[in-house]
This record gives structure tokens, C-alpha cells and sequence, in this order.
DNA sequence: CGATAACTCTGCACGCTGTACAGAATCGAG
DNA sequence: CTCGATTCTGTACAGCGTGCAGAGTTATCG
């Protein structure tokens, strides 16, 4: 080794590992540096020897949450681009909601690693096969991901997980509590409760997505 | 007065005052049960006698920022239907990341709030006054708020605030940042880096809502 | 080989958090 | 006047992130 002093006993792999073997026994709002370290069988101040701080763990585990989204749907030139497009969102989304806390994950700080940067790449290479501007396909690109992680989020603090059995869950129990909710302001989201109820659920994410990629490869450039 | 005991001191309002207060004055991560008392000139625990826990207090703040939402630009009937919703959506987005907190704040719980629904309610007699089918209507309204929801996440995560002037000096600072990515492997993205820095700009976010909104309003009913 | 300097990890400590619990003070109703 | 409900204070506990001092381990240099 290049380095004098003791062997590390662990690795910040093994402590993001660890970090998300806690939030996955424990949920996200139990994470903590206290509780990954007694997981490690370590003192809570050995970490530091791994992450900067706990805003730079939380930055490991984006990290680690973006690698995880398979860019391939991209890729697949059979499809056409509009097809890629969606198709890459629902898996995106799929991703995030169901791993270990993906979603409070991404709205903890900037989403700005190297593998954001590689996920931005590819949606412009889709992009611009369809023959769009480099410009316009960058905002494309952009505005794809705002949608994808507005979802997430807003299904997330709802209690989503992307299994489409939780998913039929909650939309049952929000229609239930929608019977609750004072009509009379609100005429039109009362009519409209069974699609409310369902707003959390792959087939609303799928229309909006779809609409999205199809206003912004169909209108000329800018 | 109706009730024994002692007249109450405060009331929930003046809770969500003093929360809002400390949000302004020290940032959001500095809110805390603790220093909203404090800031009252109160015990931690008095608190409790307006709100039932911290999570419940968020819940009383993000109202607040919800009714601070001017939906009047949607009531707008010389504009059309699409451009009283890019209104909405830009002035939505201003209130959110102005609001001291605003942004941190609903990404907190469910958005599920009384003025949530009016919000709801307003964007469904917009588009059903487009001519649309109320299930299409709420589909639509949904993604509208997804889109800027997830807007205002990511800028707030990136250190926005509505301010033009802070956006513009984000947006350099950005600009500067991404020289020093290593452009090997995401070649696109390093030749629309001009673009890539003003992501987070109003522009942008007018870009990409305005072909939400048409791919929306043009495609035939499902 | 022995000294040195670098490095990892432990233990303690501080100030902060939300909130449970007990009790004092204050009030309206019987 | 008493009783019970209500508001607020004070104390306490378990937990948090992390700064700091020190013990132990190791590669490199004289």
C-alpha cells in the first residue's frame, strides 16, 4: 500500500451498502450516521474516514440511485423516439419509487453526479436522432427529468413505492377519503374524484409523459 | 369564552407567523419546534397546544404557502385557455421558490390541503372551459402541478429563489462549473453547456410547460 | 533497525432536536 | 366554592451530527 496507518476496515461502498440496508430495514427518516455505523459494527465517527459529512453520504446514495436507472430504452432504435422517450421515463420512475428510499433521496440536494450527467447524455442522444436542435434538445432533456421527478416526488409524500399492489392500495384509499372532502367548493374535482383517487398510478404518469414528449417533438424549433 | 382554562396566549396563526419568521430569518433547516417557541417568547411544549406535533406544523405552512398561490391569471378569460395556464404556471412557480421556505415546505408531506383542492378546482374550470372532458381535465391539471412541483424542487435544490437576479448569478456560476467537466464522455452535454447553466431559469421553465400544456390541449380526448 | 509521520478508529463531549410527563396556574360551569 | 378542563412551564430522555484528543497500526526514511 501506498499509504502508512492501519488498514481501512471498510470502504465508503461498504458504508453506502450499509446506509441503504438501514433505510431499507427502517425507512429514510431513520437514516443516520449513528445508526449506519452500529450497522457496520463500528464507532459512529469511523465514517468520517469514508464521507466528508452526512450531505456528502446523502450525495454517495443519489449517486448510487441514478446508476441504478437502466438507460437502455434509449437505446433501443426499433422503438421510435417519442416511444423511447416514455418508455425510458416509466422505467425511471419505476426505479426511483422502488428503490430504498430513492425518492426522499433526490430531493436532499442537487442532482449533479457523474451519473446525471450520463442520463442527461443519453436523453440528448435520443433527442437529437429525432432530429431536433443540440438547444432544444437539451431543454427537452431537462424537461423530461423535471417531469419524471415531480412525479416521484409528489408520489413519494403520498407513500408510493412503484409496486403497482401498493399503487391499486392507495388509490383506493384515497377515493375513500375523497367521499370525505366538502363537494361543495369544489364541484368539479368531486366529479372528477375516480381520476383524482388515481393520480399516483403509472397510467396517469404514462398520459402526462406521453403529452409532454409529444408537445415538445412536434412544435418546431425554437 | 366557551371553555375553561386560561385564555390561550397565541394561536395557531401566530404559530405559523413565528415559523414562518425563523424559515425567513435562519433558513429552513433551522426551523424547529424549539426556536418557533423561542422566537414567541414561549416553553417548547406550549406549542403543542396549536399544533400536534412538527409534522403538523409543516402541514399548516405548506397551506399557508398554497393560499399565498394568486389563481387569477386562470380566471383571465381575454387570454386563452393555454395561456391563462402558462400564467398560472409561472406565477405558481414564482410563489413557491419566493416563499421563505416554499420550496423546502412541499416537498415535506402530501399536498393535499384545502386551498391544494381550490387549486385543483381552479385549473379544472380552465381546461373544461378549453372544451375538454372533465377525466381529461383532471389528468391535465395533475401534470400541470407536476411539472411545476418538480420545477421548483429541483431549483430549490440548486439554491433558487424567484429572484431574477439570483437566477441570473446561478446560472453564470453554473456556466462556470461546467468547464471543468470532463466532456469526454457526455460530449453533448459539454456543447450545450450555455443551455445545461440556464436550466433553472424562468425561460426554461417557460420552454417546457408551454409544450406540456400544448401537447395537452391539442391531443384528441383518450 | 529504529524513529517518524501518516492514518484509522475509539471515546468523550457539546449543543441541538422532538416530545413525554408531571405539576402549577387559571378559568368557566355546577 | 368546588370541580374539572385547559394552558403553560420545567424536567427529562433518547437521539442526532460532529469536533477533539488520544490510542493503536503501518509504510517510509535516516
Amino acid at each position: 500500500m501506498a499509504t502508512p496507518g492501519p488498514a481501512r476496515r471498510l470502504s465508503e461502498s461498504a458504508v453506502l451498502d450499509a446506509a441503504f440496508a438501514v433505510v431499507a430495514e427502517h425507512g429514510f427518516d431513520a437514516l443516520s450516521i449513528r445508526r449506519v455505523a452500529s450497522a457496520l459494527g463500528v464507532s459512529p465517527n469511523a465514517l468520517y474516514t469514508y464521507v466528508a459529512d452526512r450531505a456528502d453520504l446523502l450525495r454517495g446514495m443519489v449517486e448510487r440511485v441514478m446508476a441504478a436507472i437502466d438507460l437502455s430504452a434509449l437505446e433501443t432504435t426499433t422503438l421510435s423516439p417519442a416511444d423511447r422517450l416514455e418508455q425510458f421515463a416509466v422505467e425511471m420512475r419505476r426505479t426511483l419509487l422502488g428503490h430504498p428510499g430513492g425518492a426522499a433521496l433526490i430531493m436532499t440536494g442537487p442532482i449533479d453526479g457523474p451519473h446525471s450527467l450520463l442520463l442527461n447524455e443519453a436523453l440528448l442522444r435520443t433527442v437529437v436522432d429525432a432530429g431536433y436542435s443540440l438547444d432544444d434538445a437539451a431543454r427537452a432533456s431537462y424537461s423530461l427529468q423535471v417531469y419524471v421527478l415531480g412525479t416521484v416526488m409528489l408520489e413519494a409524500a403520498d407513500g408510493g413505492t412503484g409496486d403497482p399492489e401498493r399503487e391499486e392500495a392507495l388509490a383506493v384509499e384515497r377515493r375513500a377519503a375523497l367521499e370525505h372532502v366538502d363537494a361543495s367548493g369544489v364541484p368539479l374535482t368531486a366529479q372528477t374524484a375516480d381520476i383524482v383517487a388515481r393520480y399516483n398510478t403509472t397510467e396517469q404518469f404514462r398520459w402526462g409523459i406521453r403529452r409532454l414528449i409529444d408537445g415538445m417533438l412536434t412544435t418546431p424549433s425554437s
